[in-house]
DNA sequence: TATATTTGTTGGATCGATCTAATTTACAGG
DNA sequence: CCTGTAAATTAGATCGATCCAACAAATATA
C-alpha cells in the first residue's frame, strides 16, 4: 500500500488553521487556544497522522533517542542493565535503541557510527572487550555524552557507572575468612578488563586486611563462563596445599565450579566454599543456592539512564563517575547456611 | 562543545565540487568519476563528516531501520532471538533497534508508535501477552511489513515465524512413551498464548498416537517460571494415580520441577522423567542435564530477519508464515541416559 | 479615544540530503 | 571544424516540522 504519509499541512487544512498552529498545538505550546488545540488533535486522529521525527530532528540538531550498546545481550546480567536503563528512559519520554556487539570492537564501531548517523542524543555503552580508548572520540567531539556502564576503558573521556567491584570482592573474602578459611582462591576472568582488575584488587585487599599472604598460585585465569568453571575445578581443588574456599570472577564460573565439584563427589557449601559475583537471577534458584556479591544491574542501568538524561541537557558535559554499592548475599554455597534451612 | 555539524555543502566546498556531486559520490553512483569520488571521500574524512540520516529519510519516506520489539529481553530465550535477528540485519547493512516491552501491551503500543515516528522500514515483534489483534494496524496501513516471532496474535494480518510447537510436544510425548511411561503430565503456561495452545495440542496429539487417553487432571496451568515449577511439584507427583513423567511448557518450569523433586528426595531422570521445551543454554549445563525440545531461537531470529529484508523491498507485502523445526534433545532428565554417562 | 499590552495565529525561511532536469565537458565520426 | 552522443557535473526544488518575526484581535491602561 505505502500510502502517502499524512503531514501537518493536511491537518492544518482540515482544522482550518495554519501549519504553524498545528506544530505549536502538537508540542503543547501555551500560546494556542485550548479549543484550537482540540480541533487540531481531532483532525490528526481522523487522518491517522504519524509524527515524523526525521523532519523534526532536521531542525533540532539532536533527536530524543538515546543509544545503548551492549557487549552481550544474551547474558542476562547485561540484559538486565539494558532493561533498567530502558525503563527510566521510556518514562522520561525518550526513545532508546539497543544494539548488541557480541564482544566485537569492530561491530561496536559500526554500531556507534550508525547511531551517530541517526543523531542520538547520548550513548550508554558496555564496551566490548578490547575496545580502543578513542572509540567514542567522534561522539564526544560533537558534544554527545557517553556513559560507560559496568566496564570502563582506560583513557577515554567518557563518564562511568560501575559497581564497587573492589569493595564487593573484599566483602566476600572477609566473609570467607570469618567462616574460618585461610586458603582462598580466585578464579575466572582475564586481565584485559577493568572489572577483572578491580575484583582481583579487592580480593587481594581482603586477604591483606585478614593478614593472609597473597599466593599467586591461587589465582586462576580463564573465560568468565560456566564451562571454564567446570573445567578448572580439578586444578582449583588439587595441588599440595589446596584452597578450601573460592571467590569467582562471576556467577557463571561459580555455578560451573559447583557442578564440577559434584563430579568429584564434593558439594559446594558442605566440602568447599564458593562465592560468586553479580547475583544473576539463577544464583538464588541453583541447588545449592549461590552465595554471591549483588551488584544490581537494573539499578546501575537506571543510574546510567538518569545520568544521561541530565547530561543531554547540559551545555558542556564533564565526565562523571558513579560507583554503585555491592552487597554480600549469603546463601548456601559458602557453607554459612545449611542447605534447605530456609527459602533461598 | 556541540560544534556545528559538518554538512555535504562543506565537503563540496573543500573538494571543489557541488552538493549534488558529493551526494552522488557518497551513495556510490556510477555517474561520478572515480577521481572525484576519491577527492570527496578525502574531504569528508578530513572534516570528520557524519552522515545525517534524518535528512536523508525526509526524502526517502522509509529509513533503513528495522525495529524489534521484544516482550522480555531478560529472558535469554527471547534475547537470543533478538541477537540472531540483529546479526542478519547488521550484515545486510540495516540498522536495527531493539526495545523491550516487559510483557505490557500498553508499553508495546507506545514503543511501536515511537518506532513508527522514526520511520522504521519494518518491524519484528514478539508480542506481549494480551496484545490486541489491531496492535499493528497503523503500521500495516502505511505498508510497513510486520513479522510476529515466536508468538502469534489471532486475527492480525502480520506474518509469522514460529517453531513447530505442536510437533515438538508430540515428539517429547512419544519419546516418553517409548521409555515406558503412560501417565504423562503437562505443566506450566497459561491458555492465553498461541504457544501454550500449540504445545498442549501437540501433547494431546502425542498421547492419541500412543493410544493413551487424555486426562485433564494431568494438565497443570501456571506462570512459565522456575518458581512455578518448584511450587507445583508436590501437586504434580501427588494424587491417587500420579504421573511418572512430565512435559513442561518451557525449560524454566522443567528446571524448577527438577529442584522441586529434590526437596522430596526424588531425582529427575532416576525417579521421575522430565522433558523441557526450548533448550535454553542452561538446559545442557544443569545437573541433571535437561532433556528438551530445541527450537533454535537464534535460527528463528535469522529467518525473521531474512523475511523482513525480503518484504521491505516488496511492493505489496502479503502475510507469510514460516514454521521452524523442533528437535528432541535427549539428555539425562528423562532417564534415557544415565547421569554422567558422557558429556552433556 | 488613543495607546500599550496581552493573547492567538501565521508566513516564510530553515535544517541537510536527494533527485530530476538541465547544463557543461569530452570525444568520436564525418 | 562541426555535430551528435556519451559522460560528468550542477542548480534548484523538494521532503515535513520548527520557529522567528510579523501581524491581527482582544483587552487593559492612560
Amino acid at each position: 500500500m505505502a500510502r502517502q504519509s499524512v503531514t501537518m499541512l493536511e491537518i492544518a487544512e482540515r482544522a482550518g488553521v495554519s501549519r504553524s498552529t498545528v506544530s505549536l498545538a502538537m508540542q503543547g505550546s501555551g500560546l494556542i487556544r485550548s479549543e484550537t488545540r482540540r480541533h487540531v488533535a481531532e483532525a490528526a486522529r481522523a487522518l491517522g497522522y504519524v509524527y515524523n521525527r526525521s523532519a523534526a530532528n532536521l531542525r533540532k540538531a539532536h533527536s530524543n533517542i538515546v543509544g545503548m550498546v551492549i557487549n552481550d545481550l544474551t547474558n542476562p546480567f547485561f540484559a538486565e542493565l539494558a532493561v533498567g536503563c530502558e525503563r527510566v528512559l521510556q518514562s522520561a519520554g525518550q526513545m532508546s535503541f539497543i544494539a548488541n556487539t557480541a564482544e566485537s570492537p569492530v561491530r561496536q564501531a559500526e554500531v556507534i557510527r550508525l547511531m551517530q548517523e541517526q543523531g542520538i542524543a547520548g550513548l550508554i555503552v558496555c564496551p566490548a572487550r578490547g575496545t580502543a580508548p578513542d572509540a567514542f572520540k567522534s561522539l564526544l567531539a560533537s558534544g554527545i555524552p557517553v556513559i560507560q556502564a559496568m566496564r570502563q576503558i582506560e583513557g577515554s573521556r567518557a563518564s562511568v557507572v560501575v559497581p564497587d567491584n573492589r569493595r564487593g570482592a573484599a566483602l566476600a573474602v572477609s566473609h570467607l575468612v570469618s567462616l574460618g578459611h585461610r586458603r582462598i582462591a580466585f578464579a575466572g576472568g582475564f586481565g584485559e578488563t577493568s572489572v577483572h582488575a578491580d575484583r582481583l584488587a579487592g580480593y587481594r585487599g581482603g586477604l591483606e586486611v585478614a593478614g593472609i599472604a597473597f599466593d599467586p598460585g591461587l589465582v586462576f585465569r580463564g573465560p568468565p563462563t560456566r564451562d571454564y568453571g567446570a573445567a578448572s575445578t580439578a586444578e582449583i581443588i588439587g595441588g599440595g596445599d589446596p584452597a578450601t574456599a573460592l571467590l569467582t570472577f562471576n556467577d557463571a564460573v561459580a555455578l560451573g565450579v559447583c557442578n564440577g565439584l559434584r563430579r568429584f563427589g564434593r558439594e559446594a557449601g558442605r566440602d568447599f566454599a564458593v562465592v560468586g559475583f553479580d547475583d544473576v537471577s539463577e544464583a538464588a534458584h541453583a541447588v545449592p543456592s549461590l552465595t554471591t556479591i549483588a551488584v544490581d544491574p537494573q539499578g546501575l542501568g537506571e543510574r546510567a539512564a538518569q545520568m544521561i538524561l541530565r547530561k543531554v541537557g547540559e551545555e558542556r558535559p564533564n565526565p562523571e563517575e558513579y560507583i554503585g554499592a555491592a552487597r554480600l548475599i549469603i546463601r548456601e554455597s559458602c557453607g554459612a547456611r545449611a542447605r534447605g534451612t530456609s527459602k533461598p
